[in-house]
DNA sequence: TCCTACAGCGTAACAGTTACGGGCCCTCAA
DNA sequence: TTGAGGGCCCGTAACTGTTACGCTGTAGGA
């Protein structure tokens, strides 16, 4: 229905300006460029590319770039994407926001001129772009985050009610004292284990103890630094609830490099995107969540809403997680171990 | 220089139908594409969207579908890609080979169709597709492994020499019965790392015991499979060489549950594609390659071959990796290890 | 005053795609 | 036998967006 000459012819102007001014080109002043993405905008304008239809679906990310190493995280995520999208016979392309998008432009012209009918997008904690991206009525679904937006779209897994397993569990097997290491980005995942952590002891009769609460960087330095500030503390922990894969792995070869006997001396309960439990010594129990499938489940989602031509309903599922118990989780020790000031090992009587 | 309407003169059919012929769409004869197609491949036709030029790269698997956990090797390279993708001003797109190309239409017709200018390749052990591609004169380049066609553009890393210097450690470290565990699917890079592990036995006088040569899937099974395998023998090695990053891990997992001291009882040297080897306890001897510098490399080289008019030179480049001695690999033991039928642990005296 | 340079824009020709309709052939019923 | 329908194949023409070329006006300097 609208077109360039459309526009064209509206503003009058020829189609030539307002092609240029579409594609950022060089040759359109500064105001024209202005008026043309602005009416564009208003009239929902579509570029239809000689009417050809296109079927790629975007993957944002909102940092620029994608940070260098793909955690264990993404790639699983990626992998399930990826089935789900070729399931469907679309492509996938890495779109980055931030890069040459102009600023007068919305997205939804943006992504239209990179050819891309809907896009999935990350969040890493903040969720005001997707929030701004649905507001356009582009098709985006959030995907591992939630957003408190009620128009925004998202499929996320919950770990609120796993991670209050976990602790259970802990707490069953006669731990009082039990820390909590956290990703120092907090999103709604972190805050989930979190609030589990506290509704757990809260109902266990156990005051908490904002000294055992740690957060760094969710890699194996990470861990170990997390590790080592709680076991220094007076009166160390008996157990850890690291919510980070990497994290935990960190963690757990602390242990064996200092000489920490796990599950003996110290229990810890970990987390896990894809089977990283089974890869460490000792297998760890945790709170696992299966990227793949959560990967898989959006690729079909967001190709069913690019596909349609009228605006999809809004789509919200949190999908549980599982608490999987191996080998890093017993008894409450009696002796708990604690790290001096030279990094040694003390056990305390 | 060549349009639609200069093929559909040329056949003296309607341009309608060629567009059809060339977007797989109904209402044309096959015999009638068939000759569409043959006379486009022949004037080496490239649709030129309205003259807009696009700028995606494809990212290209034999497989299909991707296979579902991309490995810390595929995840690091995807990483690198991705930031030299982005650093020219790129997209990268995934695209699938096998799904959607139409019998009669060539890759390049095909990749064109998906709006890519260039590829990137995987090869998982089967060169033949990149051959292809590269014949019909489609800007591609193999990464990560290595083609005889003298015709191919590949960026590889070569660990021959860097194997060679791993296995000439352990021989100066005393010992005499080294075993070679490897990827039981066989490309250039693990053909490398044998030849390299053979020439240095040579060199040394020793002759190869090809029962300490094994192979097995690439995973942490394997590793642990590999490592039984060759500890079971009656005069079980000393020394073991790992080719690949997972099978290292569960090797050395396999000997913390047996309690096989590393580096004491049995040496271990294992291959790292990124930062693994300091993520396992102990940290570990290896042969690195870094992947993600490979795949940041590959992206540079190809968006020069996308955004170039004529044909690139043939581009061949094999970076060296590089040997990095952790905590696994120290002198031959005197009484080496074995693993009785039963799983149990036998030290020979 | 005249010349040059450049930014901004329009005309027209180009690219590829597709709605519509028209032959052609086959089938089936009157 | 003939007419009606239907499906396949294809062409005409109208549509999409892009760009080479040239025009106009303005600013600056010789």
């Amino acid at each position: 229905m609208s077109s360039v000459r459309q526009i064209a012819n509206e503003l009058g102007i020829s189609v030539a300006t307002v092609s240029r001014a579409m594609n950022q080109r060089s040759g359109v002043s500064e105001e024209t460029r202005r008026k043309v993405l602005e009416l564009a905008q208003r009239h929902q304008y579509k570029p239809s590319m000689g009417r050809k239809p296109t079927n790629i679906i975007g993957l944002v990310y909102p940092e620029e770039p994608v940070k260098s190493d793909l955690g264990d995280f993404e790639a699983s995520l990626l992998s399930g994407i990826l089935r789900g999208v070729y399931e469907k016979k679309h492509d996938l392309a890495f779109i980055s926001a931030a890069r040459d998008k102009h600023p007068d432009e919305t997205y939804t012209q943006f992504f239209h001129r990179k050819g891309v009918s809907a896009i999935i997008m990350r969040s890493l904690g903040d969720t005001s772009l997707v929030e701004r991206i649905t507001s356009e009525g582009f098709p985006v679904l959030l995907v591992a985050d939630r957003s408190e937006d009620p128009a925004v779209s998202y499929l996320d897994s919950i770990s609120h009610d796993t991670s209050r397993k976990a602790i259970e569990h802990l707490i069953s097997l006669g731990h009082k004292r039990i820390g909590l290491a956290m990703h120092n980005i907090v999103d709604t995942d972190h805050q989930d284990r979190e609030s589990g952590y506290r509704d757990a002891l809260h109902d266990a009769g156990i005051k908490v103890d904002e000294s055992l609460i740690v957060k760094a960087e969710a890699n194996t330095a990470g861990g170990e630094i997390m590790l080592t500030r709680l076991l220094e503390q007076e009166h160390p922990p008996t157990a850890i609830f690291f919510t980070n894969p990497m994290s935990t792995i960190g963690a757990l070869h602390k242990c064996l490099r200092l000489g920490i006997k796990v599950p003996k001396d110290l229990s810890i309960v970990g987390f896990d995107d894809s089977v990283t439990r089974h890869q460490t010594f000792p297998r760890y129990t945790a709170v696992c969540q299966d990227a793949i499938s959560l990967g898989v489940e959006a690729a079909r989602w967001i190709t069913r809403a690019a596909q349609s031509d009228e605006a999809m309903p809004i789509y919200r599922e949190v999908r549980p997680t599982s608490f999987e118990v191996l080998e890093t989780t017993s008894y409450a020790s009696v002796s708990p171990v604690r790290i001096g000031p030279d990094g040694e090992l003390i056990r305390t009587v």
